[in-house]
DNA sequence: GAATTTTGTTAGAATAATCTAACAATATAA
DNA sequence: TTATATTGTTAGATTATTCTAACAAAATTC
């Protein structure tokens, strides 16, 4: 049974990979904020349980079974983060860090109950989707709210950035997922928006936020 | 802060600890399932973090600091145990397994919102005092069922066994706190007792089973 | 294509938590 | 009060996870 230390790793993999699947020592290394000799005995390790494929020089892949391994731990740290803030009152922005320990505990009974109080959630607090208990998670393909031209409506429906800053940011903008949002217009200068949305006639956000917001482009 | 593993020899030190406060070294290994070396080598550490004292060939002793931290984590088991049974669900024999890892979860915020969801409990599932804020547990001093005259009437208050397999046997006889009992009489060869219970108009139990539940005698 | 930078590996060491084997102190029994 | 049993300690080793220093390979720049 993966070790703690072991999950998170596996869990960076995962989140790491690119379209090939791969993964670099450095990038692993900066992620888990560990130095590469680290990551580099680490990722020997990871091999000799069956977890990922490694050849020197070369980035690191998932197996089959790591990759399974990584997205049951990613469903435990979900369903807590839901289970925190629809049962518990949790701020969608103070539930990661609870659930980045939680999601280690070994108890599959704990989590299948959260599951089932919440009637079966099929994303998290910030629109990610929950892997089912075999370990699959099926990829949503959102577009980025830059994405959208003016006069577009849109469904607020995920975060490419679920940190305390930009989910307080959000906040204090009185933005949730599930809003309707309107783009009012696009400033070509700098790709900055007005947007509308509940109770906001224009509210501006920069490129670098709407890069961040996941939406529905609507009709 | 203390560790996962420090944490566990913590609380095994506050629940061995005999009238003066001592626990041998053989009884700590015991307790944790480790060897005596490795209860030596962790009782010097926990001296040189201030958390109990020690003198070689003496049995150990929690400072007051010790103690604190011992009934925080107490605390954390019982807030969740508690949780598990009023707000999710579960049996009182099933939450003991999952309380001994979510007890070592750093979040006070967790453990404060289900306190307060629960409306301030102050026993766990199995009848336990669960410590304050500050690490303060109150004594509470029951009396065992084995103590009880025929023809006592008393009140289930707490167990002094809370392993699956006893609790397994009280929900076979649909045994729970908070149950009135009448002592109906008492087998003098054996201090095996008949009594009765809401529903159950004699059920025999040994006296292995009356010296662990802990009663409060009624009139 | 050679020089430089970046990335990755090896070697060697540290800390936490554990073990077994050997020995020493204390407690119990004869 | 010796002998024996129990309890506790030391020494030395192991595994997991981490580090720094030194070196090597690969990628990038000139
Ligand atoms: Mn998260
Ligand atoms: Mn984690
Ligand atoms: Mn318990
Ligand atoms: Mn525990």
């Amino acid at each position: 049974m993966a070790s703690t230390t072991e999950e998170n790793y596996l869990k960076a993999l995962f989140n790491l990979a690119n379209p090939q699947g791969e993964v670099n020592i450095s990038e692993l290394a900066h992620q888990m904020q560990v130095s590469m000799p680290t990551v580099n005995s680490m990722v020997k390790n990871l091999q000799k349980q069956g977890w990922v494929i490694y050849e020197k020089y070369k980035p690191v892949l998932l197996t089959p079974e790591g990759k399974k391994t990584a997205a049951l731990v990613i469903r435990k740290h979900r369903l807590t983060e839901m289970f925190l803030v629809t049962k518990m009152g949790f701020g969608w922005e103070e539930v990661h860090e609870i659930a980045e320990q939680v999601e280690h505990i070994h108890a599959q009974k704990l989590f299948e109950r959260m599951d089932e109080m919440m009637g079966y959630p099929t994303v998290d607090p910030h629109g990610s989707p929950i892997p089912d208990k075999l370990g699959r998670m099926q990829e949503i393909h959102y577009k980025n709210l830059s994405q959208a031209k003016a006069g577009q409506e849109v469904l607020l429906a995920a975060l490419a950035d679920s940190s305390t800053e930009f989910l307080q940011f959000l906040n204090s903008r009185n933005l949730s997922l599930g809003m309707e949002l309107k783009v009012v217009s696009k400033e070509p200068f700098d790709q900055s928006m007005v947007v509308s949305y509940e109770g906001k006639s224009a509210e501006t956000l920069s490129e670098k936020v709407c890069e961040k917001l996941l939406v529905r482009i609507l009709d």
